[in-house]
Order: structure tokens, then sequence, then C-alpha cells
DNA sequence: ACTTAGTACTTGGCTATACAAGGTACTTTT
DNA sequence: AAAAGTACCTTGTATAGCCAAGTACTAAGT
């Protein structure tokens, strides 16, 4: 048990929550995605990322289209379903309510028991 | 691929972060710690949170001693080590750095890359 | 004394993600 | 042709959290 891999731990799912966001403003491919998440410091690896893709396309929350690139080989472009809009604001609802729960905890409010505390 | 999977994935590690805040502020058991996350709406359950503190103590981040109860078996308390609170700094530069990261992709503050893109 | 209920802690099996490392394929440059 | 650069993909490993069932101790009811 050693910091780096509590490190993480502490982000899954929030790589996944920060693709999805990405993609829902506007056509992406891997490269542009991979640039802006180390940009922000949110460190993330092709080896996690393209079977993240692959994933969220399956699910069909993301959908692509091959485009020719000048200079390379062709690149998927992804863009936003539905139903991944729908995921997200669901993600985004959850996030929140984590970061502010654990805001709570770490600032040592204890939240106040609705109820009684026996 | 549901949302609610996700949730739990997005949980990874945090639950741990928040255990560790918990137990450094003093003296607590199992039971204090379910209803203080359940209270912040942390959902944690026992099968969940008796092996993360099996692994912490074996870790050398936390301390326990049993302490009889007037209702019902003994009890362990918890306390941290100064392992435990060094571990605890660190996550919790980590975890800062996470929040204001995925907050720049959520607020669609595309990070301005420092150099050239091409 | 025996049973029931409440409390506290434990364990085994399962699933899913992130990462490391290695691989395939296309294009341009030398 | 070979090398370098770009882009995408796959396999294997480790770990965490969840579910479900189980153990054990105490107090209260019959």
């Amino acid at each position: 048990m050693n910091v780096e891999n509590t490190q993480v731990q502490m982000r899954k799912g929030i790589i996944e929550f920060c693709i999805l966001h990405i993609i829902s403003r506007g056509e992406v491919y891997a490269s542009d995605m991979l640039l802006e998440l180390t940009t922000a410091k949110i460190m993330v690896v092709e080896g996690t990322l393209y079977p993240l893709l692959t994933r969220l396309r399956k699910a069909g929350l993301v959908d692509y289209k091959w485009v020719e690139s000048k200079s390379g080989p062709p690149r998927k472009y992804y863009t936003m379903t539905e139903n991944g809009s729908a995921f997200l604001a669901k993600l985004s609802a959850t996030w929140n309510d984590l970061v502010t729960s654990t805001g709570n905890i770490v600032s040592n409010k204890k939240a106040q028991p609705k109820a009684k505390r026996k």
C-alpha cells in the first residue's frame, strides 16, 4: 500500500468522467484528449485511454468517425450520443456530491445527522 | 457499463482518503466511521470498510486497541500512526489537485497549453 | 436455561478499472 | 528502402469495492 497506488485508485472513474466531458464539447480524437488531460495535470496513458474509448463506444455513449489526416494515419473523431449526454449528466451530479461530501469530511465539519443519533 | 458501476469506480481511493481523515481526528471504531460516511452521503458498506481497515493497519498507517463495550461485543478503536499522517498529507495534496483539475475540465476552461500546439 | 435481537467484526468470490509493455499500421522524410 | 513520426489496439497484472454469508459477544425476553 503506497501513495502512488492509492493515487491511481483515486482517479478511477474520474478519468471516464473527464473524457466524456471533453468529448461533449465537440469532436476530438485521442491525442486531443491526452493533451488536454495532461495539460490539466490528469495524467493518462494510451493503455488507459484506448480501452476506455472502446468501452464508451460499445456502451453507446459516444460515437466516432474516421477522418483523414494530413500528417499521418487517419484518426477517430469522437462525438457524444444522446445516451452519453444523459449519462454524463448523472455522473456530474455524482461528482459534485462526492466533492461536497469529501469536502465536509476533510474540513472536519461533521455533517449533522438529520435523524436522532441513538 | 451503467451509471451505478461508474459511481462505484469514482469512489475508489476516495473512501480510503475519507477514512484516514476521520481516524486522524481521534479514536473511532467502525460504526462511527460508517455513520459519518453515511451522513456525508458517501455510502460505504461493512464489506468494504472492514477489509480497508485491515489493509490500513497492515500497512502501518493506523493502529487500534480493543475497548470493551457496555452494549455488545468489544470494539476496535482506531488511531493514526505517524506514517499514516504523512500518507494522508500526500493524499490530501493529490485530492486537491484532482478536484482542481477536474473542475477545469468540467467548467470548460481548456487549460492553456504552455507550449505551442501545432 | 434457552431463544431472540442487536452489535461488531471477518471472509470468499466476483467484477471492473488503470497501468505497463508490446504490437500493428499508415505517412512523410531521408 | 529505411527511419521517424503519428495513431490506434491488445494482453496481462494488480487492486479496490461490493455482495453475501458467517462468526462471536451481550442483553433482554420467555
